[in-house]
DNA sequence: TTATCTTTGTGTAACAGTAACACTAAGAAA
DNA sequence: TTTCTTAGTGTTACTGTTACACAAAGATAA
């Protein structure tokens, strides 16, 4: 039966949207959902849907985010509400958007590799997207380059093990800047945050490079005292 | 007649609050309104309400803005969705809250001076709140602080005309640190963003210090072309 | 009219952090 | 064994930050 909830005052509906940026150790992308049906149908989206009466926005975004991909505890951060009153042809919408990211290699069977409808993009190579989601999409790459800098989430985009190499490319690529080798390393050691892994590289057709991990405890505790990150 | 309003899935109430700093020259205060009816009547909490279906939540929170202090253009930015399923005992509601800062002085009669049931509190006072208050506003204090440092916000805060030591008074009662006085002027100065006045205090028990403007437009100007404000 | 009080307004020197820069070492492939 | 590619490393100049104290202005009180 339809039309079962009735209100005194009419209300907005209310759905995530979720910005899924993936790195792949070569290239920044985004998780985007050909759309099937009207409005927009043929159109590329973000992931997202209805908030449940049951679960808040993050959740609801979670659950998204793992129905697409099949992943769960990744990095997830609230981007910005969006509310312009035509931005849903189908009747008033307000949508809660959120950026998460994840790494694309540790990883093997992320959908967008079987979903048929569900397509990795590099962020350089958009197609027009549906409702405002180029709107949304600014927004979030603006916020992770503003982001990065100032809290260690680029090792959310990294696999457990990285080199410093891996990590120089990563910032150089979100930040659309070349930054110098020995005082990229510099910095980075000496905030004390790496743990220097016994282990390099294999199969490598030069000098091996050493693998180190991110010291999330240590930053963790760290950050209470009021240590701050910065690249 | 009531329950007009009907749809095929349940949805939340969508409401705005409003978090509104003020600032007097000696303090930092923020408005509150004291709940007249159920739940949490006699409480104290922010402003806000529903949004309405021809308005954005931006729009929604300056109509609330204009509402309860009698305020229009002031700064105005959206802090973050809250959504906790519980938030809000009379049924499931989503609210949308947004932070203002507005100068005291400036502005004679702002509401909570007349209004019986709206109160400026300093923030070093607030009283218990009403719903998720509390949490919104640990929230905003922490965007306040954040942001003061790499935005010039603070002067949306003060007078148009002021001396530099108010200005370092406000970043000082922000950031609750004591700032050099030398240092504090030579970096401010530098930036070149205020414009000298050639008008002093009057009727101070002491050498008048000058006045200063912000240089709204300069700012503007050189942000565009990358110029990061930074104290 | 002079002394007192309060706050304004200013410079310099030590120090810390950032930016610029080039070669040797390792290891696979030819 | 030579070549190729990337890893890994230090020093110097420069820039920005911190720490710090006293004379000038101007109202008020003696």
């Amino acid at each position: 039966m339809s039309k079962e909830y009735k209100y005194k005052y009419p209300r907005p509906a209310l759905t995530t949207d979720c910005i899924i940026f993936g790195f792949d150790e070569v290239e920044l992308k985004v998780l985007l959902i050909e759309r099937g049906i009207e409005p927009y149908k043929g159109q590329w989206a973000f992931p997202g849907g209805f908030v449940q009466m049951d679960e808040t926005t993050e959740e609801g975004a979670k659950r998204e985010l793992f129905e697409e991909t099949g992943l769960k505890n990744v990095f997830i951060e609230q981007l910005f509400t969006f509310s312009d009153v035509d931005r849903d042809p189908r009747g008033r919408t307000v949508s809660v958007a959120y950026f998460a990211l994840v790494n694309l290699n540790d990883h093997t069977a992320i959908a967008g590799d079987d979903a048929a409808n569900a397509k990795w993009f590099p962020v350089k190579e958009i197609p027009s997207l549906a409702f405002d989601h180029e709107k949304i999409f600014r927004m979030a790459m603006y916020r992770l380059k503003g982001k990065i800098r100032y809290q260690p989430i680029g090792f959310e985009l990294l696999p457990e093990k990285f080199t410093l190499t891996d990590l120089q490319h990563l910032y150089e690529l979100v930040l659309e800047m070349k930054l110098d080798k020995r005082n990229f390393r510099k910095k980075i050691l000496k905030m004390d945050l790496l743990i220097e892994l016994n282990e390099k590289q294999e199969n490598v057709a030069h000098k091996a490079a050493r693998f180190y991990k991110f010291n999330k405890t240590k930053y963790e505790e760290l950050s209470t005292k009021g240590f701050n990150f910065e690249i």
